[in-house]
DNA sequence: CAGGTCATGTAAAGCGTTACATGATTTT
DNA sequence: AAAATCATGTAACGCTTTACATGACCTG
């Protein structure tokens, strides 16, 4: 009745993949190697629906690595040190469960706009205008990102390209409502 | 040249306001009295962009009373303990300069549909459509949620009508993109 | 009197960012 | 020769959730 030994999880289920894993696994799934390669990738590309940092990568590669999932060799360029991971049978066959699998999807908002907005009725009517054009600059900002990303995608249609898509009219969408936003509390200047 | 003594931040620069201090303090602006009221209207309202639980919610509390920004006294209902807060003169300030502040502002997506439409290319078309159809269905859960508190909601202009409005126009926008999405990758049927 | 709601809180564990440190290689 | 990039990693700190515990009051 002890607890098992963990390091190698034998014969047991492989607790759920957790947030770095998911993206982490995914990537080496599309091919991607290095840590650096996959914190390269995910700002490029799935930042703005699922961010990672180093300080999760690199220790999330060695756990992955200790439940069997992930196989690393070192292959250093040069003088430079460098550890290239792959799928294993195991990685492979839980990436393939977690992308199956029917159960809820995580979505999680942390707008600080909205946020302002919901108490705007406290501050006067023009900081209320601030509010609104502060969030459609910072949207701005994201739409013209997206587009120099969509610019430097080849692939016609894939993954990648379909959240790039969304990601781009989820964007414009939102940059729509607050100039409309704006447009409908500004006063009318007398003519 | 010690440290300042805290507890009450004498003559000092309140720190930024984390995360829980924002939510809090807006919600005890509106008029919001005790932890479990925060949390209440929190859930019901903000938690689509601005999430909370108890855990944040009562330490918070406690940290911004010690920071002389809440003033807390026991009114007890019968023999139920209850703790009402309101803003201090500090308290209402901080409040206004975070409403007022220029700086960026946070924006924070996590949505687990995404990532694995991200990763799609390497799974069957068929499971695509599954996950795009899931997709759909926690949006349309969410939208019915929505449009039932759009019901519930009376005041006619308001912060909290403009973020519900938002919401449910975002949802909906959403919803649209993955029914079209799934038009768009469904095999024609040959007729 | 059972089950729900009001109300407050803590502990543990996990998540995640930031800042820092190191050093090689490549580009300008 | 300096600056940027490739590459790996850790420590500290703070954020956040989850689960649990407690107890009074209210409704059917």
């Amino acid at each position: 009745m002890g607890e098992p030994p963990d390091a190698e999880d034998p014969a047991g289920a492989t607790p759920p993949l957790n947030a770095a894993g998911r993206v982490i696994l995914g990537m080496i799934g599309l091919g991607k190697a290095t840590g650096y390669d996959i914190k390269q990738l995910v700002d490029k590309s799935t930042r703005h629906f699922w961010a990672a940092s180093y300080g999760q990568i690199y220790p999330e590669l060695r756990r992955l690595e200790g439940q069997g999932l992930l196989h690393s060799r070192s292959e250093p360029a040069g003088g430079r040190q460098r550890t290239v991971y792959e799928l294993t049978e195991a990685g492979r066959a839980a990436l393939d469960q977690w992308l199956r699998a029917g159960a809820g999807l995580v979505w999680e908002l942390r707008d600080e706009g909205m946020l302002k907005l919901f108490f705007s009725d406290l501050i006067e009517p023009e900081r209320r205008l601030a509010v609104l054009s502060q969030m459609r600059s910072a949207l701005e900002r994201k739409r013209d990102q997206l587009v120099e990303l969509d610019r430097s995608l080849s692939e016609p249609a894939s993954g990648p390209r379909m959240t790039l898509e969304f990601g781009l009219g989820m964007t414009r969408w939102m940059l729509d409502w607050c100039e409309q936003a704006e447009r409908r509390l500004t006063p009318e200047p007398p003519d």
